[in-house]
DNA sequence: TCATGGTGTTTAGTATTTTAGACAAGAAGG
DNA sequence: CCTTCTTGTCTAAAATACTAAACACCATGA
């Protein structure tokens, strides 16, 4: 057997987040033989699996047809998140691999100082955030404002804008926008 | 099992044209594994069923995902053919159900003194046909004449047309037409 | 008519899957 | 510390898949 059909069955149960009693429930077979199943221990009749499938539900076809390596994540710990900016401006990305990704969402940390540069940014789309700690001067067209924790911001991306941490110690902000810049 | 694996295994079996025997030594099994399996006597393993598609070849995802309703049929035997016509004049189409046909292949049967009617028929694109018993008029515009076995003919179908069993004994023709009009 | 070689099917026995239930480990709450 | 619930794993027994070999049938040809 060189297709994987413990670790299709075990992604596949997983993403609907299930227990193997449950889809063993589900699906009328015991909690035993997904477990075998899911060890690679066994090789499941045909009837087994589409009885397991069925618990789901998903069809044979769909079963084979899956690519695990493109799973979407769902869930990202810290070290998941994709830096895109330098020392002094950190971006840090959420689900940068996922395919068709229709959203940017940045955990950002500006150090004492630091700002976005010295020229104005200005490109499509929306975009918006919350301060999390710290205060961060944003400049909009001809406005300006300093936000602290708590504070939050939306504006149309082709303003032109600047972001320029004006506090002692460093600012963290979360900011999404779309459609995606990176 | 509401998924018809035997009916699939023999489907795929015959289209690529191999005996149980030849399907068995290439997956390196028994010919009576596949001849249980193409009953449903059994539901084999994942295991078995992929050794059994590597001698095709063929994958699970393949094998799962076949059309068995959309399988174009090649071959049609006498009760295969759809009958169009009337007991006087028999039309029986190859291929009726085909999807995205074609063309219009028909067994036609004209009784003894039997006709395609009294106005003349006229419709878009070409049709042609070889007499293979008894002897027909065909009126092709303003000109007719009587063919008999071996004899064929051929026009664009605008032309106004009508086909009369002259002689004694039915008279039979395949003809075909495209663009399909049946 | 008898052999030969092809087909698919069947059967008895063996190997594998599947079940029912026990087991161990971790988490939550008293 | 227990108790209780969950989780996944493991094992003996029952059910089922699989093999090897025989069988029945249909051709073709001596």
């Amino acid at each position: 057997m060189s297709i994987d059909v413990g670790a299709r069955l075990r992604s596949v149960r997983t993403t609907f987040g299930m227990s193997q009693r449950e889809l063993a429930r589900r699906a009328g077979v015991t909690n035993g033989l997904i477990s075998l199943i899911e060890q690679n221990r066994v090789s499941p009749s045909v009837s087994s699996l589409k009885k397991v499938l069925d618990g789901v539900p998903m069809s044979l076809a769909e079963f084979f047809t899956l690519d695990l390596s493109a799973t979407p994540q769902a869930f990202f710990s810290a070290d998941d998140l994709v830096e895109l900016g330098n020392p002094e401006v950190s971006l840090r990305l959420v689900a940068a691999q996922r395919p068709g990704r229709q959203l940017t969402l940045l955990h950002e940390r500006y150090a004492a100082g630091a700002a976005t540069g010295e020229e104005m940014l200005a490109h499509r789309g929306e975009e918006a955030g919350v301060v999390i700690r710290g205060r961060i001067e944003l400049t909009v067209g001809g406005a300006a404002r300093v936000l602290g924790p708590g504070e939050a911001y939306y504006f149309a991306s082709q303003l032109p804008h600047r972001f320029r941490n004006v506090g002692r110690e460093a600012c963290e902000i979360i900011s999404a926008c779309t459609p995606p810049t990176f």
